[in-house]
DNA sequence: CTAGTGTGCTTGCGCCTGCCACTATTTGTC
DNA sequence: GACAAATAGTGGCAGGCGCAAGCACACTAG
């Protein structure tokens, strides 16, 4: 049996497509919301106030500013996120989550945190979970843009 | 210090995210050549005859059909692969890397690799690269929608 | 105060992707 | 053998994304 130094690679790309692939359709069949969507409704329901500066927002969910201009527009329409102009700002907007968001944050949160189980924790003992954490968050700060990591997230 | 269960998800997300973005860049700029068309002639360079089937090749790296067909087509017009019919099945179609698409995978195979140790290998040390490579295959195995794990790859 | 540079967000554009419908072929059943 | 159901691959279509350009505002230097 040979060391292959890459597997790890492939096995973090295979592991986070196939996982994510299963987790967003759950959700689209049982919630109506894309995983895509519900991670900005869930960074706001993590955050001070419901609200978070939209360039914060599309670093935390991985997007450029375009991407999540478009995103976002479509969470207004259905009526779960509003822009509100920024007081010390006024280049600025502060993504808002609205009362009806809220709502449906913990109605999706539910079949998500399920997914997440069902696909993943279950499959990992204290262990490999310690091991996983520690170890992608550091890869994770590691390779981030800015230097946040941008693990952070409505805790539960 | 609480224990978020979901730590170790938003985790995954964001070090695959963020270091497949790298990556991409990279390859893009050194080796014209974008992370998934480079991952279509890797899988081919590591099979037998450098021939596989569509729906195989589709699968390993987790494209669907159509979008395996229209990635596929653009790494014709650059003549690297090409469609050969499968003898056994003739509603199927053997890819094949061509003589150029070998060589144009052994260009960009030394920039892969590279920004995968800077980007990951550099920051693990052997029993972390260990847990991760058994925890995250056995995760990918478990998740894939055929009974087989899409982890494999040429090795080097 | 004012010019020049930088930052925050949005829009136009083109690329990539999945879903669905369609054709061609194979496999299973009688 | 014949017909139904399953499988391999392609193409139309719509949606999501990043990049580059543009606009509004903020900061800095003089």
């Amino acid at each position: 049996m040979e060391d292959d130094r890459f597997a790890v690679w492939r096995a973090l790309l295979g592991a986070q497509g196939l996982i994510a692939d299963r987790i967003d359709r759950m959700m689209v069949d049982e919630a109506d919301i894309t995983l895509a969507e519900f991670e900005v409704l869930d960074r706001l329901a993590g955050s001070n106030d419901n609200t978070l500066r939209m360039n914060e927002l599309a670093a935390s969910v991985r997007l450029s500013p375009s991407g999540l201009t478009r995103r976002f527009d479509s969470l207004v329409r259905r009526g779960w996120v509003t822009r509100e102009p920024c007081a010390d700002d006024r280049r600025g907007i502060n993504a808002r989550l609205t009362a009806a968001g809220l709502k449906e944050h913990s109605a999706a949160v539910g079949v998500h945190d399920e997914g997440v189980v069902t696909f993943m924790l279950d499959n990992l003992d204290a262990e490999e979970t310690e091991c996983l954490t520690r170890v992608l968050g550091r890869l994770a700060a590691i390779n981030d843009p800015r230097g946040v990591a941008a693990t952070a997230g409505a805790t539960r």
